[in-house]
DNA sequence: GATAATATTGAGAATAATTCTCATTTATAT
DNA sequence: ATATAAATGAGAATTATTCTCAATATTATC
């Protein structure tokens, strides 16, 4: 089901405010946005649209998993588009720029879990952090 | 080198402050603890401990590698003492409670990303969400 | 152990991130 | 078109973190 029926099955109402939301993210693809960078954003489509509003529909987006948090050790919190595929990120420390990293086997490491303890697996989440190919060329000139 | 050799080593002076918040880290192995929490129980050794110092202390520590950041998807940041092994943690989303999880193959992971990408890994942060078995336990009967 | 140089601290102001309150607006079922 | 309740905007409130600056404490040197 795509975001706008997500929204809806649940009883919820498809605002202006949410659909902007939801058309930032589709229009800035594989980008971690922050609330501001949302609120920013989807102002151009909406000059009204309240901070607080931005913040209540990140929070209601991820409950529907129509958007997911992405950790970057940054002190705002992080959002993407939900495609659906696993993914992780690699976040450069140098350019702070993010880039998808699709090789985390979440199978074996719940496997691994539930077979050393009693916990039971819902979400894991890994960064990475290190330097790009664009910091490593340019720090070695 | 332990925690005051490396303060020491790199030109800092050690502190009663910077003491008290290393002890509260050693008093209370495998808990993770946020600034205010180390202020709490930093004050109980040193009344008068501001909570500036407090932020202050676990910079410089993080940076000395003394404590390390633990990422567990809450508001404040967590900080755990740098035992030296390689670890993460299960995070339990009913009762938050934390337990140390040591199955995390670093090396194939950082491996894999360099057989991918262009990307040098520096670190990477794991965490994993679920219910622990106490909760389990619990929410069955 | 006293002295001097300066790193560190405490207090509180300042900033940043997030949440809350409440009157007004808007989406949706009828 | 109307009624009802969900959702919003504005700004206050809260929480987390950083900054400023005068006072204090650590450490090297005597
Ligand atoms: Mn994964
Ligand atoms: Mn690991
Ligand atoms: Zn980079
Ligand atoms: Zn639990």
């Amino acid at each position: 089901m795509d975001a706008h029926g997500r929204v809806k099955s649940h009883g919820y109402r498809m605002t202006r405010q949410r659909r902007a939301v939801i058309e930032v993210f589709a229009e800035h693809p594989g980008r971690p946005l922050n609330p501001a960078d949302v609120h920013l954003l989807a102002s151009e489509k909406m000059p009204d649209i309240g901070l607080a509003t931005v913040y209540r529909a990140l929070e209601l987006l991820c409950e529907l998993d129509v958007v997911r948090r992405v950790h970057l050790h940054e002190e705002a919190q992080h959002y993407e588009l939900n495609t659906g595929e696993h993914r992780h990120h690699l976040v450069c420390v140098s350019c702070r720029g993010v880039f998808p990293y699709r090789g985390c086997d979440l199978e074996e490491l719940e496997e691994r879990v539930r077979g050393e303890s009693d916990f039971q697996v819902i979400s894991h989440c890994l960064s990475i952090f290190g330097y790009c190919g664009e910091c490593l060329a340019s720090a070695k000139a």
